[in-house]
DNA sequence: CGCTTTATTGAGAGATATCAATACTTGTGG
DNA sequence: CCACAAGTATTGATATCTCTCAATAAAGCG
């Protein structure tokens, strides 16, 4: 199967803005060369454009340019569940790791590009690399790290900390990509984050309704602005 | 810090009868004679003991060779969500591989005995035997697989479903372990399944109480004998 | 601009939690 | 080996959070 959009030849990692995030964090420039020579194509996506899907051989890992995506899982009974979002320089398609398949569907939440990493090629390198296979390590037990602590906020808290956790974790993220004063845009609908949250769309918007009303945050439609981070920490429990 | 109990030296892997499902699977034998190098030591554990803590620097991978642990994430405020139950053959500690520490504590379910496999020989060994590092990635790939499957599980669906997939779950495992007639014996509190599903333990009692009323299941504390599998596969709405 | 999608708001229902009491196990020490 | 204590599980009554259903409002798109 062909990609629905055209591939596109480009920029290479070691000239990429986003090396702090994304692969190239923590290699030597000498093997950051080494990965120029592997992820060489990109995949540019439009809205709601499916980079893989659930079920399809996975043979290759992807990292995202610009833009974002969301992964999810589903089941016939027609359930489905978003497992992340996932933003510039974040590494996606590891759920292909065990099964040679990919576990979820990955759907672009914007225009958005990809770069393409050939995962056998990637293999071959990384025996050959350590450094490559370390930072490989590294990637891959930060998605375990992270699906764990999403275990806890799914089976373990009440929506408005799940909610506040979200918001500043996705803060966060949007601050090490430049955003100030808390400052940043929502990229999935709120049937998106309900689903990440395991609470209905409803419940999003009275919560942020609630939020909004207390004083910690502001919201415009996609558009929000935290205004007492301390006040979120404190909802939110800690956890991050 | 020693550990708690004493430790053990005696069967290599080669010779371990548990080599189907742990890391000699899939292995040449060539390969799994490598590995009797690395694993030597092995811990046993008394009820309710700890093998390693969130937060703990991560220097070993573990294999359980007989017995049952499970993993659980806690945060300050007291709640704690339990990841994951553990049986003969299945490998723990990959939860530290992001971050150098473990990301949750493994516990004892009952007398256990585990394998230590020190992680920085192993990857050592790993970067210099193929089949080894891609078995290392099934391994993790396959937890990825099934943290994400528990996050459906955990966001999207009733409690009854939870626990009808969970007794399934626990039955193909019990089986390949090999138990007949769908008779196995829970080696966790009700509290500790509870947490696992995200459901509390009265919830999990008075739905024990329905299934075994309706004819799926027996129980008698925690030994089950599932009576119809194909309604619970039905109610569980299939997933696995 | 109108149409379709997405988000908000309200009222009511329901699944699961909480609180509380009882029963059952298991382990320990006499 | 029994008896008691401590832990664990069951059961019931009630409360509550979150969902569902339904209507409205706002936004994005052609």
């Amino acid at each position: 199967m062909l990609w629905p959009p055209s591939k596109t030849i480009q920029i290479k990692c070691s000239e990429c803005m986003l090396g702090h995030f994304c692969f190239p964090a923590q290699l030597d420039s000498s093997d950051v060369l080494l990965l120029d020579a592997l992820a060489k194509e990109r995949v540019h996506l439009k809205r709601d454009e499916v980079l893989y899907r659930q079920g399809d051989v996975m043979n290759s890992l992807f990292s995202v340019r610009f833009g974002a995506l969301k992964t999810e899982i589903s089941i016939q009974s027609g359930q489905h569940q978003v497992l992340g979002f996932h933003l510039a320089g974040e590494i996606i398609g590891l759920d292909g790791i065990g099964e040679d398949r990919y576990q979820t569907n990955a759907i672009a939440l914007e225009d958005s590009e990809v770069c393409i990493i050939p995962f056998d090629e990637f293999e071959d390198l990384a025996q050959r690399v350590p450094a490559l296979q370390h930072q490989f390590r590294r990637i891959v037990g930060k998605e375990l790290s992270q699906d764990k602590r999403h275990l806890l906020s799914l089976g373990s808290l009440p929506a408005e900390r799940k909610l506040a956790l979200f918001i500043l974790n996705l803060d966060q993220r949007a601050k090490a990509r430049g955003a100030v004063n808390h400052e940043f845009e929502f990229k999935m609908s709120r049937a998106d984050m309900g689903s990440f949250l395991g609470i209905t769309i409803e419940t999003v918007s009275r919560l942020v309704k609630r939020f909004s009303e207390a004083g910690l945050i502001q919201i415009k439609q996609r558009s929000i602005k935290i205004i007492d981070i301390g006040g979120l920490h404190e909802l939110a429990g800690e956890l991050n």
